[in-house]
DNA sequence: CGACTGCTTGATGTTGCTCAACGTGCGTGG
DNA sequence: CCACGCACGTTGAGCAACATCAAGCAGTCG
């Protein structure tokens, strides 16, 4: 794997314990058990986090950066979703057959927490809280996967760029003006169309004055109308 | 709801037991308390079970017939799934926000069981091997979520539509030769194409004797091949 | 029998992909 | 330092795939 020999010790179990929910409600021991070979990674942007097909060994808990777990087939790829910190990583296969069934890879630097997947398992079996608020993560996330299957397969070109927009300012820069970290064609890989089409899009936006886009600085300017777009597809 | 002054006692909860490996592990003191208020309803083909956006209240155990699952929106409908007898249904919302995040309609006569959403949670809490067997069930669904986004998103219509036929034969009727009950409309929600576009497909699959098609009798003749269009997109 | 519904087929229109050309910024090596 | 290659971004033209529209056909139900 890439970056495996930047191990380095990262004392601050804590603060990830924080600011992840699921982590937050073990007690001492557990979290204590959870963590015992715990380590830290880090990524230079491009670089491939875990690849379809691969087998699963550990949990990874995004601690810096941006990072984009995508589908691969046909030549094509796919961008499923953009992780920020504090997200965990990569379990769509973990009780099916521990297998990655996407890839993952750093789109910033990043900085990643692996945690031994049977040690996770094992907490799981002992502590149905813990187990609850793990299938609260999954059930969010597979309807988040809903939404996109609705999004991608009956919107047009302007709704689900419209989308793209809104959910990178909504839900991942926190911001109606943000620096798109991602490549045109990673942003096309997102919705599904060719960086052409996104590009001719996304200057139409620009014609009618919903946005601004200078390089790779986008603001939002008119949000109603956007979500209008996004929303009729 | 339609279909709910069809209650009925159902004294079998053995049999869903059985067959559902969820429930097969609770113990005799958990599946009573849980079962308390169980009850058992009925639908005629193409009655609605429960609505996208409505509120959750019951997990429902499908114990005859077939369901389908789908997103509607801007007029279309897309059909995420399609559920045999022994699913759970609808659970993508219990977690989130207690609402149903896509519709369900009955596509044969459909018998269904609806356990309290309230006694499920609770058992969920107190039971961690339960919560691990609810968690496999929604990762795979979440596989599948995962797979059908990638099918939808790449393939054209030859790979899309020999994928569902597949499907079909595969994992819902388990058999070269099944009478296709959904309508050609439902198939092509399936597929995400329109119903032209479908109908086209399959007649060009026909006279290349890659599958037989009468009426509504679909028999596979040449599997091989139908895999590889598949798969090639 | 007539109205209706679902299936099928052909003609036409549109969308979005492909391909090719060109500009720009960046890193590399001379 | 410049020359060069290379990746990315942008634009335009042409085309293939797919949707839409329209019409005919078979089966069915009142």
């Amino acid at each position: 794997m890439v970056g495996i020999f930047n191990k380095k010790d990262c004392n601050n179990c804590d603060e990830c314990n924080i600011k992840s929910p699921i982590f937050s409600i073990l007690n001492s021991k557990d979290s204590e058990f959870l963590n015992f070979d715990r380590y830290s990674v880090s990524y230079k942007p491009g670089e491939l986090i875990y690849k379809q097909g691969s087998s699963y060994t550990h949990l990874i808990n995004l601690t810096s950066g941006l990072v984009k777990l995508y589908l691969e087939g046909n030549q094509k790829e796919l961008i499923t979703r953009i992780c920020k910190p504090f997200e965990i990583i990569g379990g769509s296969g973990v009780y099916i057959d521990n297998k990655h069934h996407n890839s993952a890879a750093a789109i910033t630097e990043v900085n990643a927490c692996f945690v031994d997947v049977k040690r996770f398992k094992e907490i799981i079996r002992k502590n149905a809280l813990f187990a609850e608020e793990y299938i609260k993560i999954i059930s969010e996330r597979r309807l988040y996967s809903f939404e996109r299957l609705g999004s991608v397969m009956q919107k047009q070109m302007p709704g689900i760029v419209a989308e793209a927009i809104i959910y990178l300012s909504e839900k991942i820069f926190d911001s109606a003006r943000f620096d798109i970290q991602l490549s045109r064609q990673e942003l096309a890989n997102y919705c599904g169309i060719t960086k052409e089409g996104l590009i001719r899009t996304m200057k139409e936006f620009k014609d009618e004055k919903l946005i601004t886009l200078e390089g790779n600085i986008l603001e939002i300017l008119d949000g109603k109308t956007l979500h209008k777009i996004s929303a009729l597809g």
